[in-house]
DNA sequence: ATAGCCTTGATT
DNA sequence: AATCAAGGCTAT
């Protein structure tokens, strides 16, 4: 396949890495066409922004490490602090404040408030509280409270009322189950992947908060209550995590059906379906950067904030923030077939008005992955491999959200507006664009009733492009990771929304599941109207189905 | 009884 | 081999 340089200005105005893919395509398949020297020049010039913009990004610090130094510096702590009290004939506690060590406040024990030492018995606690847990299961013991069950436990009053003690540690998520009946010494439990996932929900809050850094100067610009608030969120939840897309048609060479004026998008009465606009604005309002971080239901100003609606995890809030505009969206749509259009015009039939819609789509998701946090981190390799094998389901997604979020039953929501009528776009007799038209208004129907709102659809695109099942990736455990902070960040944000516990979530995977299924569908059926010719050639559609089928 | 440190052993 | 969350030991 030649590229024109009509092909490349035209692409200029989207984006880079979309030359990128055909850039591996070529490679693979035609490597002399390569040498196109306007091709070449795009790639080199592609390639020094993407340095320039991985080089600024500092990379995520791997959790377990940090967890383990931590332990090390509390450990080295512990001792200098041992030999300095017993030199200067005091306690260890306030000399440990005054010896420099960094006292994070995610590091108190949920029960006393004491540096914690590990994850015990489900929870992270100090070791004090993590003994009594121990003794108190192990030789079961009963308590009583002489007061009203509700005395304060800190680490100076911790001994008073073993009972609120107790209850506190319960409260806590300390699990009974955790202290072995035989005894047995070492070893795992099966709450490992638990601490797992903890981990990487902190994760996710830290490298937040450090990104927020970046930009706010330095976190020590944070109040007190602020920094509490950033320790006190995040508790492990005992939750099951399952671990398990599309109308496009034959049509009638017009794109006048996309064109009318009118119709504004609807369906946007929940506080969580914000378009960008309103998402930039809510950021803007909490100090400039993603709004929730630093939320203190204690303080007033916070209360502001959360009132406005559910509390949006912050790594939810950047998803939404990456999402692209949605009227620029529609406007390179427009353009894009009026450009389409007046090119074939000497040849009206070679037109196809959803093709080339599917094609744009595919662009700007394209484009949407590449400039979006933590992708833009990997390399290229590894980007191409993942859009590789999730764009289908990244399309289906695009128009199914569409639908749900601001479209009308028994309509089809294509650009902003004007909403088509189905029978309108689908005059046809094809069997396979039935089953997927109907497949596609069921889902719809489905995710209507889930009411499934903008973040959840924000959550649900990483997840799909964050897909560590892909082969021979380089960073493979960059992918994993992400894909664990992203459900970790949708799982937090339906325990927000939802009043059923982990169901929400579970539904959601369910649901990516049968999106899965209905993209395969899709695709499935793209690339037989590829094979048989019926695809306009030259442009992302054909490279993509070309890439994944000349991979499998 | 408490709590800091040590030992153990499955998992990575 | 390193990790780390269990149980164990023991000075207070």
């Amino acid at each position: 396949m030649l590229v024109n340089t009509q092909k490349l200005v035209y692409m200029e105005n989207h984006i880079l890495l979309v030359i990128i893919i055909c850039n591996n395509c070529y490679i693979n398949i035609k490597r002399k066409e390569m040498m196109c020297c306007k091709f070449s020049h795009i790639i080199r010039l592609y390639e020094r922004e993407y340095i320039r913009t991985t080089e600024t990004v500092p990379p995520p610090q791997d959790d377990e490490m940090m967890v383990s130094e931590r332990r090390r510096a509390r450990r080295e702590t512990r001792r200098w602090t041992c030999s300095h009290s017993a030199a200067a004939g005091s306690t260890g506690g306030t000399v440990r404040m005054e010896c420099g060590y960094d006292v994070d406040v995610e590091e108190m024990c949920p029960v006393c408030g004491d540096n914690v030492s590990g994850y015990h018995y489900g929870v992270l606690t100090c070791e004090s509280c993590k003994g009594f847990f121990k003794r108190t299961v192990q030789n079961n013991k009963t308590y009583s409270c002489v007061e009203n069950q509700q005395c304060s436990i800190d680490k100076a009053q911790r001994k008073r009322c073993a009972f609120c003690r107790f209850q506190k540690c319960l409260h806590a998520g300390m699990r009974l189950e955790a202290v072995r009946a035989n005894r047995m010494r070492g070893g795992r439990n099966k709450f490992g992947p638990m601490y797992k996932r903890d981990r990487a929900l902190k994760q996710q809050k830290k490298a937040l908060i450090q990104a927020g850094g970046f930009r706010l100067g330095n976190t020590s610009c944070l109040n007190a209550s602020q920094q509490k608030a950033v320790a006190l969120t995040g508790n492990i939840h005992s939750v099951t995590i399952l671990h398990g897309t599309p109308l496009d048609t034959d049509q009638p060479s017009s794109v006048s059906f996309l064109l009318p004026p009118g119709v504004a998008p609807h369906h946007c009465s929940s506080p969580s379906n914000l378009h960008k606009s309103e998402i930039s604005k809510s950021c803007a309002d909490s100090s400039g950067f993603a709004a929730g971080i630093f939320i203190d239901p204690y303080d007033s100003y916070s209360r502001l904030v959360i009132s406005r609606g559910p509390r949006v995890p912050p790594l939810v809030m950047e998803f939404l923030r990456c999402d692209p505009d949605e009227l620029q969206l529609q406007n390179k749509i427009i353009t894009r077939l009026q450009q389409e259009e007046s090119n074939c015009q000497r040849d009206p039939n070679i037109f196809n008005p959803v093709f080339v819609l599917v094609d744009q789509l595919l662009c700007s998701i394209v484009e949407w992955a590449r400039t979006s946090i933590f992708f833009k981190q990997l390399q290229v390799n590894d980007q191409m491999k993942l859009l590789h094998c999730c764009w289908s389901d990244l399309l289906v997604l695009d128009i199914i959200s569409k639908q749900v979020l601001y479209g009308r039953e028994g309509s089809l929501y294509l650009v902003s507006w004007h909403q088509s009528e189905l029978s309108d776009i689908a005059p046809h007799n094809d069997p396979a664009v039935d089953s997927l038209t109907q497949r596609g208004h069921q889902f719809v129907e489905k995710l209507r009733i889930l009411r499934v709102d903008r973040p959840e659809f924000a959550c649900i695109k990483f997840l799909i492009l964050f897909n560590p099942d892909v082969k021979e990736l380089e960073d493979h455990r960059f992918v994993e990771k992400m894909q664990e902070q992203t459900e970790g960040a949708l799982l937090e944000y339906t325990l927000t929304t939802s009043s059923e516990s982990s169901g929400r979530f579970t539904h959601l995977l369910l649901c990516l599941s049968e999106l899965r299924s209905l993209s395969a569908q899709m695709e499935d059926y793209l690339y037989s109207r590829h094979l048989s010719g019926a695809l306009p050639r030259n442009n992302l559609l054909n490279e993509m189905l070309h890439a994944k089928h000349s991979w499998t």
